[in-house]
DNA sequence: TCATTGTTGCATTTTATTTACAACTATAGC
DNA sequence: GCTATAGTTGTAAATAAAATGCAACAATGA
């Protein structure tokens, strides 16, 4: 049971941006990371979509956040990043070839994990999680050097 | 986000242990739930390694479950079957690259929402979710006839 | 007009998962 | 003991999903 990097990568745009609170472009967010600025696109593309950040292209331009840290619920976040949540196959109606699907009493139980898991990260916003910039930033700082 | 197949055909498998009652074949099991043999041994051999299932080889043997249904945690089949509940990198001590990892906030966060998944699986056993085994048998049979 | 910076769509690589197979060992019954 | 049954083990192939790379493009500000 995994998160794709891709939604992770995501959260760690946005814990850049609301630390230093400044906008940054996709050069200097892969630099921060050690990570390829390739890599970022397709995360920063969703955010924006998703009306987390704001871009803006040419000289001066880069992306910054579209609202407040404190209204960027983490759960929202996840949900708007991961590809699914097919915890189980029964989960996609669609596609689904179990046999007892809809008697199984493990779908249900699954699916209220699933919603604790979600309750839990709903419980934050990107600012809470970034109220300790400051050692964020000096950490980003002394790895990219 | 997703289990992997393997720890729902482990699933599966118990179910239908517990709701027959008795032991089954690789076979049976195969046909119960009309998938391939071949990926059922794996399930079914991991099962017998935790501790959950009895094997017998030979003429009349089969699988059954090691304990009563009702001291089977469902956490617990989970744990033992998934390969890993590596949400993100850095939950992977060893083999973290994140920048971040130690202060970042985040970490916590999914290592609680984790914690409240497993929690709500292991409330139940495996005799919470074979209480209607009649109808689930009938699914079966009906689908596999 | 130009350098900058994000956008888009596609191709490739890599990894994880799923599925298949075959040779092997144990068991029960005759 | 022989034989059919049934699980065991290790490996390999196929598939699917994710991660990564690239290049041509479009917008923007100086
Ligand atoms: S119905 Fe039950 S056994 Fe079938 S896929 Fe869903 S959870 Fe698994
Ligand atoms: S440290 Fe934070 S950003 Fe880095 S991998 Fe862990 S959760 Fe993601």
């Amino acid at each position: 049971m995994k998160l794709t990097t891709f939604s992770d990568y995501a959260f760690r745009v946005l814990i850049y941006l609301a630390s230093t609170g400044e906008s940054a472009s996709l050069s200097e967010l892969a630099q921060a990371y050690g990570i390829s600025r390739n890599h970022l696109v397709k995360a920063v593309n969703t955010l924006e979509k998703n009306g987390f950040v704001r871009t803006r292209r040419g000289v001066g331009g880069g992306i910054s956040l579209a609202r407040p840290a404190s209204e960027i619920s983490l759960v929202e976040v996840a949900l708007s990043t991961e590809p699914n949540f097919t915890i189980v196959e029964c989960f996609d109606y669609e596609n689904n070839t179990c046999r007892i699907a809809g008697a199984c009493r493990l779908e249900r139980i699954l699916q209220d994990a699933t919603r604790a898991f979600m309750a839990e990260i709903g419980k934050y916003t990107l600012a809470d999680i970034t109220g300790n910039s400051k050692v964020l930033l000096k950490l980003i700082a002394r790895s990219s050097a």
